[in-house]
Parts: structure tokens; sequence; C-alpha cells
DNA sequence: ATAGTTATTGACCAATCGGTCAATAACCGA
DNA sequence: TCGGTTATTGACCGATTGGTCAATAACTAT
């Protein structure tokens, strides 16, 4: 009953994630994002709205993606150690070391809506979880109890401290070592010790 | 011989300073510096030239300060524990929650000129420098060998994600955690293990 | 007192920013 | 074929951006 839109919405909105990631909010100007989605001014207002609605659709898109490509479904300290190569694999993989989107955005949250900024807080939360699972699952085939909480945040801190010195173009071997030193930290955790059955 | 400068080149540097640090270099505009400083902008270009130099003058001060308040004498594993300590303790310690000037600009990076981008590698280097040393120091009171690159790539992302983290807004206790976990995953790793002389 | 030097002032610049809107075009149901 | 609805177009807006500059002021060495 109406005029159709010219345009494929996916493609518009996956090109609108790739300019956000590469310049992050504030220097993505209106003239970056028709030059990359191919639409004038008039059309991006209309499909999405403001600038601000346009970057929270492409932080859920790039959300929905990074879930797929970084999650993993084996339990404990191997669904672990997948994730943290996986963020170690798609952090070197792209030739631009754009990083991590949301993490990006964080510097900037303040230009951000209150619906993007809650984003962000949600998908730290979610990260965390998932780690905090994957070490509860670890907990249940181990006799030793490390403070599960510390160790969580050190894995967290593992995956966000890859992404930010991804897009700070450091090494890929540092970026793996800092993957491999969390693996290690967590199976070290969980391992008997000799402390305790010291010999005098 | 000729006029000299009404304002304290001190103060007003302190206060660039703390501008840059709240917004960010891109978000930082001219009216916002000349608020800060209390200068005009003929001035304040007189005295330092461009942005991108006062940011750079900024990003110095800054980098001084951080060393002072982060570093320590102590070797080994105290020197470690201490840093570790200190970064969480400045970072929940400002109420306007602004993580790290350094840090910050990597996502802008790309706006900066490259002497500010080489004071960022240097910046982060030099922090890994130091970890590295305190490792080394505590490798030599240990009979252990743990793998010393994953465990300096370890601590340093833990630092780089606990001023991330404070940035983000996130719980103190988070940030503790982190730091407690780093401190712990190093002592684990100079700590005899059970697995060389485990039981048949 | 005066000459030389540099700091301060505030108006000014072109370029760019995010955002709007009336006119026009393209489609579908009837 | 025509009416209703929405998409596209491109000119346009005021505000803000980083940066400049000629005029003036304030100091010191002589």
């Amino acid at each position: 009953m109406a005029r159709p839109r010219k345009f494929d919405l996916d493609d518009v909105q996956e090109r609108l994630m790739n300019t956000f990631w590469r310049h992050g909010y504030a220097r993505t100007s209106l003239p970056y994002l028709t030059a990359a989605s191919g639409l004038l001014r008039g059309s991006l207002y209309a499909a999405f709205g403001e600038k601000d609605a346009m970057f929270s659709v492409a932080l859920e898109r790039y959300l929905d993606q990074l879930r797929h490509a970084i999650l993993s479904d084996a339990p404990g300290i191997d669904g672990l150690r997948y994730t943290l190569d996986a963020v170690v694999q798609i952090t070197i993989a792209d030739p631009e070391r754009r990083g991590c989107l949301l993490i990006n955005a964080i510097p900037e949250a303040q230009s951000l809506g209150a619906a993007n900024r809650q984003t962000i807080d949600q998908g730290l939360a979610e990260m965390r979880l998932f780690i905090g699972a994957r070490l509860r699952e670890a907990q249940e085939t181990s006799t030793q109890k490390p403070d599960l909480e510390s160790l969580v945040a050190l894995v967290f801190a593992a995956t966000v401290a890859i992404r930010v010195l991804g897009r700070a173009g450091q090494e890929p071997q540092l970026l793996q070592d800092i993957a491999d030193g969390a693996v290690a930290a967590v199976q070290l955790a969980f391992q008997p010790t000799l402390a305790t059955n010291a010999a005098p």
C-alpha cells in the first residue's frame, strides 16, 4: 500500500555498524554514515531516527554477532579456553584492529543516550555471568575451593584487556599470552597445591 | 624584557589535563578548555599551540602523576601487589570515575598526532616492563619456572581492565577482585605444585 | 622615559556538525 | 486508473567546530 524501501535494511545496518566500529560514536559524522550506507541523510533519519538510535542498532547487531563468535557450549575450563582463544582470534583477525565496539564506547558513554549506556552495562554483565557459569562448572569437578569471585574477575579482565590492547595495535603474541595466562591461572587454582601437605 | 604571562602555567596545565581526562580528546571543545583554564583562545594557542599539542601536555603530565601514584620501590610480588592495589585505589577514589587518560585515548588515537600515539605506546610498554621486572625478581626467590611471558601479560591485562572498567562505573569490589585475582595467580604460579610429585 | 618584546584580547573565519522538511516518486489495494 | 501511504531527495537550518590575527597592554633592560 506504500512505497517500499529501495535498500536492503540488513545490509545498511551492517555498514552502519562497521562505520561506528571504526571511528567510535562521536567521530562518526553523518557524511561518513551516508557514504557507508549509500543513503542520504533524510533516508537514514527516516529509517532509524537520530544518531544515537543509529548507534543503538549498530551496537545490538554487534553484540549478536559477538555472542555467536566467542560463546561456547562447552562447560567448565574448556568453554573458558574456547572463549578466550576466540576473543584473541577475532581481535587479531580484524586487519583494521578496531577492537570491541562496546568497550570502545565506554569512554564516550557520556555522549550516548540512557538506552545505549544500559546496553553497555548489560553487555559487560553478560560476559561476566558467562565466565562465572563456566567457572562454577569447573568448581564441581575439583577438590579445591579457590576464591571464585576473584577468578571470575581475573578472566573477565583478561577478555576486556585483550580487546582494548587489540585496538591499541599491540602484538598478537601479547594478546595470546593474556589468554594463555588466564587459562593457566584457572587451571592452577583448581589444582591441588603442595602447601597444605608441605613437609616440615 | 617582555610581558610576563598573567596565569600560572602549572595550574593551567593541570586544568587542561583534568578537562581532557573527563571528556576525552575529541569531545573536549575549545570552549571547555577556555572555561577550565580561564584563558581565552588566543592565549591558549599562544602558550601551547594546536589542540593536539594541548593534549600532549595533558598526557605527559598525567603519566608523570600516574608513575608517582602506582609505581613502587618494593621488589617482587610485594611491589606488584602495591601497584595493583594502587591502581584500584586511584580508580575508585575519583568521584568522576574518569578511568585512565591514556587508556581512554586508545579508541580515539586516530584523531591524535603521531607524537601522542607514540606516547600511548610507550606508556603501555613502560607498565608492561615494570611488571616484567617485578616478576623476574619474584622468579629469583622461587624454585618454580612458570611461563613468565603469560604471567606478565596477565598482570598487565589486569591493570588495563581495572582502569577501563573503572571508567565504565563498575563496582569497586569487582576492580579489587581483579587485583586480588592477579596477585593470587602470581603467587600460585611461583608456588610448588603437587603435580610433579603426585603419588601414582 | 623609551624601545623592544611578548602576552592578552576578542572579533573573526571557513568548515563541519546533527537534524529538518517540503517536494517528489514509487508502490499497492481497490 | 486512481487514491492513499510511505520512501527518497536535496536543499536548508542554526549551532558549533578548531584555528587565526591585528590591535592593545604590560613588562624589562637601557
